[in-house]
DNA sequence: AAATCAGACAACCGCATTCCG
DNA sequence: TCGGAATGCGGTTGTCTGATT
């Protein structure tokens, strides 16, 4: 049986939205809030189906939406995002304040990507050939819908492929059968992963600690499962400089010659406590770490740019 | 001045995922 | 647990506008 469409669309307006359409459908989201869009148009009064009136809000009559004068900062911060998500767009809206994933995807594929491709054309044998220019290629080649990612490529898949409900929350002693049942799933998922449960006397605050042994998958393979563009994307922020730190404290060692990030998230538990509010992810295999794509995230997302400005 | 073209971007479409009864 | 509905997402299309011929 076929799915019914969201809306019956017959006598349905389309194309562009008049002012007075507009100016109902903020008054109708002002007084009813988001959601049940399909709902939406004929509680408003719209001759719209509720998909149309869902873009037109989150696109457009959102307050807070910024438009147009897209800044070289923004730019920029675009250009490293989509090296390391690819057409993820949502996700690089999310982070750009008041910017649509439909703005930015519009603004890459009229003048980003556009100047990218020219770039190429007239280099093509220059080394500067990015990640995100060989998977905007391999997208024009392959029509299918959904993108398909080169696995030799340096683009971070931030969607779990194996295992996408491991959750790693701010731990607490009570909180530890639920740490097990994330520890079954992921091993089931990526190989084996220890959880222990520490001695307070150890390590402050009952935290536990989650050892992930990562097998013949890589790192990325690793970064996949931990839900990147919920947590750790979430400190990478525009200047990416923690994963300096990242580096640094695999060079060097982290506390019992284990490897520590520290992610902050945005709640848990005991969120008055920033110590508490972390998670603490160990990787013992320092080499492997090391050897893994993972750190060439780093010189990645922060290599220059020059070779792009006009 | 009219026709044509290209750039920009709003809107649409189909599919995937998530939610919920 | 399952199936349908709701929502989210990314690719594509349509339309407007300004530049060029």
């Amino acid at each position: 049986m076929g799915r019914s469409p969201c809306c019956a669309k017959e006598g349905l307006n389309r194309g562009a939205w008049t002012a007075s359409e507009d100016k109902m459908l903020t008054e109708y989201i002002k007084v009813h809030g988001e959601g049940k869009w399909r709902n939406v148009p004929k509680r408003a009064g719209l001759k719209r189906c509720g998909k149309s009136c869902r873009l037109r809000w989150l696109n457009y009559l959102r307050p807070g939406i910024k438009r147009g004068n897209i800044s070289r900062d923004e730019e920029e911060l675009i250009i490293r995002l989509h090296k390391l998500l690819g057409n993820r767009w949502s996700l690089i809206a999310g982070r750009l304040p008041g910017r649509t994933d439909n703005e930015i995807k519009n603004y890459w594929n009229t003048n980003i990507g556009k100047r990218l491709q020219d770039h190429h054309q007239t280099n093509s044998s220059s080394n500067t050939r990015r990640a995100s220019y060989q998977y905007q290629e391999s997208v024009e080649k392959s029509p299918s819908k959904r993108p398909k990612i080169d696995k030799d490529s340096n683009l971070i898949w931030t969607k779990a492929s194996k295992c996408n409900k491991v959750v790693i929350s701010p731990l607490e002693p009570q909180n530890f059968d639920q740490v097990v049942d994330s520890k079954q799933q992921a091993a089931a998922a990526v190989g084996s992963v220890v959880v222990k449960n520490n001695n307070k006397d150890d390590v402050k605050g009952g935290e536990a600690l989650l050892e992930f042994n990562i097998q013949e998958n890589n790192l990325s393979d690793f970064m996949m499962d931990l839900q990147m563009d919920e947590h750790l994307l979430s400190f990478l922020n525009s200047d990416f400089s923690q994963l300096s730190y990242l580096e640094n404290n695999i060079n060097n060692g982290g506390p019992s010659g284990t490897t520590t990030i520290n992610c902050p998230v945005d709640k848990g538990p005991s969120a008055d406590d920033p110590e508490s509010n972390q998670i603490l992810l160990f990787c013992e295999d320092k080499k492997k770490l090391h050897d893994s794509d993972f750190l060439t995230m780093d010189s990645l997302i922060g290599s220059e740019f020059e070779w792009f400005q006009d």
